[in-house]
DNA sequence: AACTTACTTTATTCAATGAAGCAAGTATCA
DNA sequence: TGATACTTGCTTCATTGAATAAAGTAAGTT
């Protein structure tokens, strides 16, 4: 349950100081008179709380504006290097670590190889080396790494940290959390890794000027984030956004989540797959005949004007249109972005999936729903999966729960 | 955008004042003390507002209760009767009125008949009409009336107040909350039927002990209202919910909303219909062969074992089950409450609807998801619209946008 | 020199709070 | 029985500490 804090002193300091800081990460380099405009703190308020961040290095003096006729702005920017925090992808045949700063910028990578269908125990191991090595290799005390998050495909509880079940890893109840966390002694989180994507978005992406979107990817499967009032929703036990395995078509395809008929299957590379060997029979003359059936591999083909290709793709986007209008039609979202590995091959399939979602429930009143195509590249991933991690060290402390791990930071200012 | 509140001492104070009404409402008859140790605030404040709220006749000195050793207790209740708020249904050819105490307790009812397809002008004031006369029959003086909550089935954009399209009313574009707010000058919240029904599930039903579900009603069409966190999710418009127009047929039957295959056209009386009269053939010996198809005299027909009645039920119930799963994968919902007209025959439909639905994506990783029958009974949509009102004059005061009609209340005290 | 803009210092305000006190009961025991 | 000690519920009051408005200082432009 949402644990409101009572009213007092303290609640009324958690706020404006996360209020500051929130101006200042979000819209620095800024001056102290213009945070008091704009969030209707008293100046002598501003200038106490940012003698308290500087104090504690949390924010600097990074110089002056010009004057427009007075005495010139003290601009201050948020100490981006106040720490650090590591981004984890796990994917099927490598893992890549990432050092970010808090702004989620990575300044260092790491990529491990491991085998496919890798022990969990085993990839651990790995984080952990993985882990240090990117330590060492960027040469930063320890105690400066704040917080772990990790992305990884399948079905996440992230409030437990477990990773209950992984079908592209072929793990099940892995308590990835505490094992990370216990080696390192730092927060650690995990979540799927679309989640992780779709909070680059948030913070990096097109959310920095929205608030309410979906986050689709198109790839291997299909996954989607919802994102609700500038906060991702995950459902009862992290698993919202599981549209990929929204049924859209009764008997249909099985699927192997063990349903029959999964969007899933019929606008992911699954897809492609299976339908593109249904129809070779049909399209003799087809490249792909002895080839695999990947985005990668069908693109090239479409490139070449295959006609099996254009009509993979053309397919795929219909079933795809379908996806969008039934995320549309139950959430209502302002926008859909899309993202993932498919979309290399976009302007196949985007086109008549956006037709088939524009005949939306909604659309007959005139109500248009956004499409966006994701404008991150590949390292998102792994800055989402940060993310996952920096988000915690400045909730809005307006709930007791979300005190346990920001309190190192928010708290500094009581010491002193 | 959500616009947190800055902290001050206005804050603090409105904070604490919400967070012990909310305590007597919900918890009362209820002393200081225990309020104290509840809400972790300081005795002598909630003295302090206690005896503010007492001034502004908000709460009431109920009696002692009995002493474990020390001095009585003195109970603190809700006033329930501190105003009063309208509850309105608009039907298809009847409007329901009912005046409620602040706790939704429905005190009063006036119902008058319309015309099917009446315009939407004369139903306005007919509506009027039903206003005035619910309030002359209680006697009670008008500026007792807090709020009026409408209730209307359709697509709705509560925060502009509009009715953007009613099928079942042949509306669209209604400014319905300008024309009743200029007429009797009190705050008019208008929102879905079911997310008014869903409300009266979160406040007089299950929701008083849970923060996360889903409400689907089942009857002449397929709605749903969605919770998180004890709030209501309306979408970007207010369109959230509309599950009944997710596609689960590619191609499947036509439906008035545009789309092909809606979840609407499979689980609602309109599959009945549709559905009852292309298997009459095969079913000669129905009873329902001269029959229309509603929930209604379908039912009968099961009870008597008719078997296209009971076909019937079974189909409705499997697809029922496609659209639980699709809800239960996207939104991963703690619970899915089931309401509606429909529900009269949910012996006959929903041990199917449930069995399919149990196949659902988390099931697999041994996430159940509990199915609730809904037993509230037909008052709760007006209890429910009532409820639209009530809602917004006790809300958690940390946004800023929530003052708008909450003031009335919350800061009575400032001016003693 | 007059005016602007940016920031700091200082005295004030006010809601929460802990401590002390008051109210009104129960438990114990002569 | 009733005097005393103890308990529980509530009130009063001085204190605290955050925001804040007002006055003061800094550093520019016109």
């Amino acid at each position: 349950m949402e644990n409101l804090r009572i009213g007092n002193k303290q609640l009324i300091k958690d706020i404006n100081r996360a209020l500051v800081i929130k101006w200042i990460r979000n819209h620095g380099p800024i001056s102290r008179t213009d945070i008091s405009k704009e969030t209707k703190l008293g100046l002598s308020t501003v200038t106490n709380i940012v003698e308290d961040l500087i104090n504690n290095k949390l924010v600097f003096e990074v110089g002056e504006a010009d004057s427009s006729g007075g005495r010139r702005p003290v601009l201050l920017e948020f100490n981006y290097e106040f720490g650090y925090t590591i981004g984890i992808k796990i994917e099927e045949n490598h893992i890549i670590l990432a050092l970010t700063n808090l702004k989620a910028k990575i300044l260092n990578k790491v990529i491990l190889s491991c085998n496919k269908g890798e022990k969990s125990e085993n990839v651990i191991l790995l984080i952990v080396e993985g882990i240090n090595k990117l330590i060492e290799k960027s040469n930063i005390p320890k105690d400066r790494v704040l917080g772990i998050g990790i992305a990884v495909s399948g079905l996440i509880n992230g409030q437990k940290g477990i990773v209950i079940r992984s079908s592209l890893l072929g793990w099940s109840n892995v308590q990835l959390r505490e094992r990370i966390e216990s080696e390192f002694n730092v927060p650690v989180y995990i979540d799927n890794d679309v989640n992780a994507y779709t909070l680059a978005e948030l913070w990096l992406g097109y959310g920095r000027e929205h608030d309410n979107f979906i986050c689709l990817s198109v790839g291997a499967g299909i996954g989607a984030g919802i994102v609700i009032d500038k906060k991702l929703y995950i459902g009862q036990f992290g698993g919202a956004g599981e549209f990929g395995h929204s049924i859209i078509q009764v008997n249909g395809y099985q699927c192997h989540c063990g349903q029959r008929g999964c969007l899933e299957m019929y606008a992911s590379e699954k897809f492609l797959e299976k339908e593109g060997n249904l129809l070779l029979t049909q399209f003799e003359a087809s490249i792909l005949k002895n080839s695999d059936f990947t985005f990668e591999t069908v693109h090239k083909a479409a490139l070449g004007r295959d006609s099996l290709a254009l009509e993979l793709f053309k397919r795929l986007g219909e079933y795809l249109g379908i996806g969008l209008i039934n995320m549309i039609n139950s959430l209502n979202p302002e926008t859909i972005i899309i993202a993932g590995e498919g979309m290399i091959a976009k302007d196949y399939f985007l086109p008549y999936a956006k037709e088939m979602a524009d005949q939306n429930f909604f659309s007959k009143a005139n109500y248009q729903t956004n499409y966006y195509v994701s404008e991150l590249g590949e390292d998102a991933w792994v800055a989402g999966a940060a993310l996952l991690a920096i988000n915690q060290l400045f909730p809005i402390p307006i709930y007791n729960d979300s005190l346990l791990t920001s309190l190192q930071i928010t708290s500094l200012g009581n010491e002193g």
